[in-house]
DNA sequence: TTCCTTGCAAATCGTTTGCAAGCGC
DNA sequence: GCGCTTGCAAACGATTTGCAAGGAA
């Protein structure tokens, strides 16, 4: 049987533009925004070269996805084990350190009889500043 | 200042018949999977009630949306706290229970400086069955 | 009678795809 | 040169919206 070799991931400068894009900013941005931040040093790139190139870094394991509960798919640099804090008013996400012990994970891993590859632990509230300026109800 | 009371909701037949759909299964359905589970009893509701009432119901309190990596909103009627477990390759959800310390929100909490009105952890990876019938790629 | 709710159809949003031209290896 | 990649535009799937008629309180 045919051994069919996934195709080799060429080296594009839209592709590298993509990556710095994300690695420059610590929003967690979507596919829109990156885009927005692309356009500046390089006007013609398309916005569907930008969500190609978003899936194949993430595919590599360069970029990491992150989605909160009625939010778009988001891209995140940080490639480590670690949580989040997104903020329902204002949609902003903070990255917090992995407090999941090790020990949880294997204690799920039994109780599923599946393997675990990943997990997400998101956090939802209201920020410092909007727990401020916004009534509760949003 | 004119104090704008929320809209008091009334109860329609399709409301409650979107409710008991969602608690008739525990397989986290979709807006389009709930649909098609009150038709067969109700077969003139529309694709736009359903939807308006999942976010109604959920707003209320009596279901929780819950979404996966890549997936669309889903709708549990499971609304205590607990954990999922989402297999890549059938999109199956398994309800686990939870099994974060309280310690660890209280923590968070402090870290953050926000309020944590909920959190969603989500384990992902291949389930029993999917590990043995699929290849690891996917 | 009030005004929330429904069904329908159209609109919208985010994302993906087909295709011909372009470019990395 | 081969075949992955791009830009463009069209297509797509999921969800939301405007509206007039219907129904709960």
């Amino acid at each position: 049987m045919a051994q069919d070799r996934p195709p080799s991931n060429r080296s594009t400068t839209q592709r590298a533009a993509v990556l710095r894009a994300v690695e420059s900013v610590h929003t967690h941005p979507n596919a829109e925004e990156v885009y927005r931040l692309v356009r500046k040093n390089m006007p013609n790139i398309s916005l569907a070269t930008v969500y190609r190139n978003l899936h194949l870094l993430a595919d590599e394991g360069k970029l990491r996805e992150v989605q909160f509960l009625g939010d778009v798919l988001r891209y995140d640099a940080m490639t480590d084990p670690h949580e989040h804090f997104y903020c329902r008013a204002c949609h902003r996400v903070w990255d917090l350190d992995s407090s999941l012990p090790e020990t949880v994970l294997r204690a799920t891993e039994r109780k599923t009889h599946g393997s675990i590859e990943r997990y997400a632990l998101d956090y939802y509230g209201l920020c410092s500043h909007c727990r401020k300026s916004t009534t509760s109800r949003d």
